[in-house]
DNA sequence: CTGAAAGCGCTTACAG
DNA sequence: CTGAAAGCGCTTACAG
């Protein structure tokens, strides 16, 4: 049958209420234009923005995208793929969940589902990874507190089993470090990923003897809580004790007092992810490396001089 | 072949690496085991509580999602029902975009894919909804504000184009009519529905000449920008001007001041509409009547007495 | 009880 | 250029 007259019965036949059946279609050619994400919580809005970017850009290659929260489980990871390569899903864009063995990435590729990482890496999978720096991120932070005069400055929340978190508190302690100022083990108070955490932490904060005039927070969300716990407690953030977020999510520029913070390239890292996944459908050659999106500092009311308690 | 052997023959197969075709399975059967949820915005806080609970209960029975966003367009919503249609999802749970005609709905109906709407309805479309009871909820929140000795009570944010939009104005405009109390046309600020807009509608607010001393807000997002907005003009949220929101986040009662709103049943609106798909899919009848949640008020520091100003 | 065959709705490779 | 056939990987109805 010619190409035109198939075209005009397609046509017809849409327009009689036909409904073009993926699955035998997908079942052929074995290509479903379906492309997976799981990342460890949409409700995240550091995840939320990445996905919206990634998005808009599936969208313009007609990709049918799942979305699924893995919360940290690798179990719930684990069946998501499962899922994705029962529907022969054409490809996945993940943040791994904490733990996940190269091997998990490795099954996937070699079973005709190639990946792409975002935000967190996994040693040795060899496929691309999209990340900002987050050494170099913390780094711009702790330096400008230092600037503004704090020597006493806490690092409050995140984890040490991510890459990411690892390389937070990295490029704290080099900053502290290369500016000759020491740190109480106690000034550490990792965990805290949530607004909630970070209202909690605050009076775990302030319970310190001496403690520190400035907080270098593991993202926005702990930064807020906490500024709404010092709040809650009669000091004023921003005044009494200066906070810095992570990722300048669209609320930071909002909060009371607008938040000091560090941009993360979310739309940035989104975008490139999903290109990165569509060129490898495409056959295209892609490099299997990390790309590091580099950070941006962006000051605002939430940080100043310290103040000197007597 | 006894079903015995073919588990034996399926165990193995599993251990040695082999992975269940489920498109095949479902050009068979025509059941794919996929449901489809599309509401406004993923992002949005008080969709994603709602998601968060399909998402348990369908995990229980091992239906696999596809979310999307419509952003309350039409042509987006309309796009992701045809690649339902398209994939032989088994079902839809939908927040109906603005405009949606009830044809939408029964088209996907007759082609096989049962629907079931949260948050909004849409008139005479024959699906069961789910929702909250919004004027009485808005009612709720009013009359507490009345109660206080408030007289100039603001609404901010919604919109008229919805059904629940339509409701929780009434439940204002009831609650003010029934105590006698007067209200001025631009009083009601509509369109904010997010955190951003809710701020920048604060200059707007307070520019009034005898502005009122509070404000029942469309959601908790507005709220809080509104208070954000509020406290960024040196005025105290709660103590000045008392405000009220609506949904009852995990968010509403880490902010700052902690904030009075009105449970919106999020998690219930989800559990019961993921059951209710469920049930239509494995064949039980399920009535086509909407289901009102009763909201209920949860009072804390964001509104107090009215400050008369001189 | 068991095994071989038909068929779901597409696309592609092939024969005419 | 055109049309009929094969085949993707399952499940189910049927014949033996």
């Amino acid at each position: 049958m010619a190409d035109a007259t198939r075209d005009r019965i397609k046509d017809h036949a849409r327009a009689i209420g036909y409904i073009y059946n993926r699955r035998a279609a997908s079942l052929r050619t074995s290509r479903s234009g379906i492309v997976g994400v799981v990342v460890h919580d949409i409700m995240n809005p550091f995840f939320a923005e990445i996905l919206r970017s990634i998005e808009s850009e599936l969208d313009r290659s007609r990709q049918t995208f799942i979305l699924s929260n893995h919360y940290d489980q690798l179990e719930k990871q684990r069946t998501f793929i499962d899922t994705l390569l029962q529907l022969g899903a054409d490809g996945v864009i993940m943040s791994p969940a904490i733990g996940t063995p190269k091997e998990d990435i490795v099954m996937a590729e070699e079973n005709g589902l190639p990946a792409v990482l975002i935000a967190r890496n996994v040693e040795g999978a060899g496929v691309p990874v999209f990340r900002g720096d987050d050494a170099y991120g913390t780094g711009l932070a702790t330096n400008h507190l230092i600037s503004l005069g704090h020597k006493r400055i806490a690092m409050i929340g995140g984890t040490d089993q991510t890459s990411t978190g690892r390389d937070r508190y990295q490029g704290y302690v080099r900053a502290m470090d290369a500016a000759g100022l020491g740190m109480e083990p106690h000034w550490r108070i990792p965990g805290p990923r949530t607004k909630q955490a970070g209202f909690e932490a605050a009076s775990q904060f302030l319970a310190m003897k001496d403690h520190p005039t400035a907080a270098v927070c593991w993202n926005d969300l702990v930064a807020i809580g906490l500024m709404n716990g010092i709040a809650r407690a009669g000091l004023a953030p921003g005044v009494d004790i200066s906070v810095t977020g992570y990722d300048d999510l669209e609320e930071a520029a909002i909060a009371t007092p607008a938040l000091t913070t560090v941009w993360n390239g979310q739309r940035e890292v989104g975008r490139r992810a999903a290109r990165a996944l569509l060129d490898k459908l495409s056959g295209q050659a892609v490099s299997p490396s990390q790309e590091l999106i580099r950070p941006e500092l962006h000051v605002r009311q939430s940080t100043g001089k310290p103040v000197e308690r007597q």
